[in-house]
DNA sequence: AAATGCGGCAACCGCCTACTG
DNA sequence: ACAGTAGGCGGTTGCCGCATT
């Protein structure tokens, strides 16, 4: 028995979205915001399915879309991502500001994938094609892997700071740490000596710096949703949330580069900071 | 100029997960 | 504990515009 659709399928527009939809769509969330889909295309005097209006929203008409060609930067990024996601588009996009799951899954299957495959490269496997070598798979669980892991408060939400934790994915090897693909393909012909998080690398800062990425993972109240404590649920997720407060406050976090000796030479750690002053890389500091 | 092929992308579909009552 | 629901995700489809014949 399949599920029932989630709206009347008889009574809805299909197809490309008219201008006129499009305007009636901004409005009501401008005036209302993004909410319950559900309800909001009669809400909205829309003809059209709530998940259509959703995808049609985040995927086209959002003002913080960057419309536009892909830049080799974002190219090289989303292709390290998938190194290490696979198709986890969305995962992905959360990293390209500005950048929908759905575009860069396009864009991936029409752009980079002829690329990869032009370069020689498996664009699944991330494998050379020919040479049977290197490169790794997408990462799987219980991989040898450090992940890295701590929790700040987002100041800048609103209207109430969240806790945020942030999680890097770092490869060990003699060469240091790195989740640089290159790098990480010796650690797997070699055997790991180290896989002490304090050792310090050999790879300078920039070449670490070039090839670190991060994923980050928010926990907190989810935005709209209401965490009273009547419901166990609600009650959970505060209690996450609270926790996450409090262990911010007893465990200091420490940028993760410098705790690995990645310094730069004046002995700043500029370049572990997103531009709002929080660590794109780091660990908790241990007790 | 018309027909055909192809690539790009918006939109849809079906499944999964989290949440609620 | 369970069923129903909404939101989210990844895979796929189909339309449209451009290039080629």
């Amino acid at each position: 028995m399949g599920r029932s659709p989630c709206c009347e399928k008889a009574h809805t527009n299909k197809g490309a979205w008219t201008k006129e939809e499009d305007q009636r769509l901004i409005d009501y969330i401008r005036r209302h915001g993004e909410g319950c889909w559900r309800s909001l295309p009669q809400a909205a005097g829309l003809l059209r399915c709530g998940k259509s209006c959703r995808l049609r929203w985040i995927n086209y008409l959002r003002p913080d879309l960057k419309r536009g060609n892909f830049t080799e930067e974002e190219d090289e990024l989303i292709i390290k991502l998938h190194s290490l996601l696979g198709n986890k588009w969305s995962l992905i996009a959360g990293r390209l500001p500005g950048r929908t799951d759905n575009e860069i899954k396009n864009y991936w299957n029409t752009h980079i994938k002829r690329k990869l495959i032009g370069r020689g490269i498996d664009p699944q496997t991330h494998q050379h094609l020919k040479s049977g070598s290197t490169a790794p798979a997408p990462l799987a669980a219980g991989s040898a892997h450090t992940v890295a892991a701590t929790t700040h408060i987002d100041f800048r939400s609103s209207p109430q700071p969240r806790p945020v934790t942030q999680i890097a994915l770092i490869s060990s090897s003699k060469h240091g740490y790195s989740i640089d693909n290159t790098l990480h393909a010796k650690s797997k012909s070699e055997p790991v000596e180290d896989n002490n998080c304090s050792s310090s690398g050999t790879i300078t800062d920039e070449e670490n710096l070039q090839t670190e990425l991060n994923l980050e993972l928010s926990i907190g109240p989810v935005p709209g949703r209401s965490y009273n404590s009547t419901s166990k649920r609600s009650a959970q997720a505060a209690s996450i949330f609270n926790t996450a407060e409090s262990k911010l406050q007893m465990s200091p976090s420490v940028c993760l580069c410098c705790q690995l000796g990645f310094r730069s030479s004046d002995g700043l750690c500029r370049s572990c900071q997103n531009g709002d002053g929080f660590f794109k890389l780091y660990r908790e500091q241990d007790r």
